[in-house]
DNA sequence: TTATCACAGACCAAAATGATCTGCGATAAT
DNA sequence: ATTATCGCAGATCATTTTGGTCTGTGATAA
């Protein structure tokens, strides 16, 4: 519950690698499979799905593969989940999946888990390829006090 | 993907009820489930795992049910979350369950995911059962701002 | 022409989740 | 003491989601 599939987790490893290796690096299917172990055909559809998310540019031909279609920067998790499955809801109701909820008429908690799912989904968005790619010692420097990343986890107690 | 399970949805709003109810008030599972058309037999094991967790005081019994055990404000989202399915952990690697990560060696997204998460978590325990009863109106006075509820989705552009 | 790549979809297996069924134990009211 | 009402416990099954496999097609540079 609240995981991220593995197609998201294949996703970002493959994008952070693509992130590391430059601007116009290519690389392909077989090789990132290879490399982080990962089921070639399923790391294929995951890459389909992100080129037809506009985040990757295919190269389809021999010695081709994918590049970054835009700058790593600009492809948030936020947009890789949502390329990879779909709409991002923590509840089933508000993502219009669920449209025979039983309780909806006397759901009276709906308001405030919107606003947490919008509060996960704006760190989700605030977070890129570029910065997921940083070791925790360069991250930590912008991530202190006003920053939303590094908070402690409890707030009290 | 990332979306709570039904149990946790039935368990908010029974605790969110019973947070209405006031301090000593007791409910039943039967009543309870009626109300928001839920299965008796989930409903009851949701209830029993809230017991062990010592959120909530079991009273077995005819006339007998379920009263708070501590103050809905001490009641956040994520001990909720934790009771009914155990810890929560976005990346699989990081809850202990997934030992035979095949990616573990090459994986170089770790730590920032591991942030990401302890920001959900963060928020997750910021949220309290007291709040999740809370109108969008009478919370949008405490959460504009300085809180950490009501962040517009998108940071830029 | 061919080998290497992406593209596409059907298909199956495993796991997580949701729900049901059955029986037991505690206790207040009668 | 008996009984009806409640929680407690677990095994079991169905459904959905997810992960993975298989087969074949189309594009293109060498």
């Amino acid at each position: 519950m609240l995981k991220l599939t593995k197609k998201v987790d294949y996703a970002l490893l493959a994008l952070n690698l693509m992130a590391k290796s430059g601007e116009d690096g290519i690389s392909n299917v077989r090789d990132i499979a290879s490399l982080y172990s990962i089921p070639p055909e399923i790391l294929a559809k995951v890459m389909q799905k992100l080129s037809k998310a506009g985040l990757i540019q295919s190269h389809n031909a021999p010695k081709g593969g994918y590049s970054l279609k835009v700058q790593a920067e600009e492809i948030s998790v936020l947009k890789v989940l949502t390329a990879v499955e779909g709409p991002v809801g923590i509840v089933s109701c508000s993502d219009g999946t669920d449209r025979t909820c039983q309780q909806h008429d006397q759901c009276d908690i709906r308001s405030p888990l919107e606003r947490l799912q919008n509060n996960i989904l704006w760190f989700l968005e605030a977070l890129s390829i570029r910065e997921l790619g940083q070791e925790p010692a360069v991250l930590k420097g912008v991530t202190d006090g006003s920053s939303v990343f590094g908070q402690p986890l409890h707030h009290k107690g």
